[in-house]
DNA sequence: CCAATTTCTGACTACAAGATCAGGAAATTG
DNA sequence: CAATTTCCTGATCTTGTAGTCAGAAATTGG
């Protein structure tokens, strides 16, 4: 679009933009656009403060590197999905749900920046939508009224139902600063983790489910 | 604490001050303490800038003003849950989950301002969690533990369930502009909020109940 | 209707943060 | 190892925004 940066062509120069890229991404998830400075990214990352401006041209050309990072993990998911095409809708939503938390366990900045960016409206949404989450809960929404057609989810609207999956299964791992001043509980202990991943499977999904395929229940890990 | 404003004495004052409250508090809750300008808020609220410092000292005092009139509304709340204390744990459960979602619809800004600063840590997290959402959270989690141990609610932990179950309850609703831009649709018409009300209340909370509970159910609005 | 008090504003200041640029350091290449 | 290119930084500019202040406007009470 602009004068591309000169894209690093130097080991030394990827290194350091992808660490950027790292103290980007984890600063962007946890404290939204603005509330993230420059210059408190440059000092995370041990560069100066231009050296940004050096390898992506300004913060909205950050942001959106950042974002793209992430996603190559949606990427892989989707593949993932992918080789399981041919299984049975409900069978898909389990198997997407599960893999929806691992992914939000390894990288808790995807479900924060969409939370974020979500609720905020604008830009940056459109933005996320068109690259990042909109195909993707598109695809999920058509699959939940499949699995709805035959018989296996309650019958709610499924666009409701894929965000309300989503939002209750990170809702505990976005707020981890709210659930360590509240309980001073940290969900990232595997015992927490085990717990809620666990919650979220058989509860949460499970309160979706009709009692025929909550019977027919089969492979869990 | 410090030399508290000229607290509005006059009918004028107390007018404008709290026409600023109402703007404050919407767009704190759509965007976040930094996205939002003073300057803003006054053109929104229809008065010169300056007078915000008039009525509230600073960003800080106006932003924790608004939080306390949500404040009100949760403890009128807590005043109805207080007149049910003598009913079963998973009834006063069901209850919580109720009214949880009444407030959400009517002021959405309380959820979305827990999500932002619940994700983000900080002072104002502390401050919200000491003033407003901490006891309650603590109650609701304690419910939750007799129900638990009363055989109603399946074996995860309180905590977890009750942040889970409330971060459920408002994806939806905090997520109307990602919605909006990734399905087109607008949760706030009456036959979504129905349908969404319907399935945290059924297949939401329901996922969580034990089948002992799930048969008892009564009274439903 | 006048004086006192509260309410509000225009003009200004201070400062934080994004962005720019000239030039030096480091790496790469022939 | 010299030339060239990439990489990085200190210094500086610019802008947006919170906050101040003197005084005008409006409101209230006698």
């Amino acid at each position: 679009m602009t004068k591309s940066v000169p894209s690093a062509t130097t080991p030394k120069g990827e290194a350091t933009a992808s660490r950027i890229l790292e103290v980007a991404l984890d600063q962007f998830s946890r404290l939204g656009f603005e509330r993230v400075t420059m210059a408190g990214i440059a000092e995370a990352a041990k560069v100066s403060q231009p050296t940004l401006h050096y390898h992506f041209q300004d913060k909205e050309h950050l942001w959106r590197s950042a974002m793209l990072a992430v996603g190559a993990v949606i990427a892989e998911e989707e593949r993932l999905m992918a080789a399981a095409r041919d299984a049975s809708a409900i069978t898909q939503l389990r198997m997407a749900m599960r893999l929806f938390l691992q992914i939000s366990w390894k990288h808790p900045a995807l479900g924060r920046i969409v939370a974020l960016e979500g609720m905020a409206g604008g830009e940056r949404l459109a933005w996320l939508d068109q690259h990042l989450i909109g195909p993707r809960n598109r695809r999920l929404a058509s699959i939940a009224r499949e699995a709805l057609a035959a018989g296996d989810l309650k019958a709610y609207p499924p666009e409701q139902l894929v965000i309300t999956l989503q939002t209750g299964a990170v809702g505990v791992i976005n707020l981890a600063p709210l659930m360590k001043a509240t309980f001073d509980i940290d969900p990232e202990t595997p015992a927490a983790r085990a717990a809620h991943d666990e919650m979220i499977l058989e509860a949460l999904l499970g309160g979706f489910l009709t009692e025929k395929s909550r019977n027919s229940r089969r492979t869990t890990t």
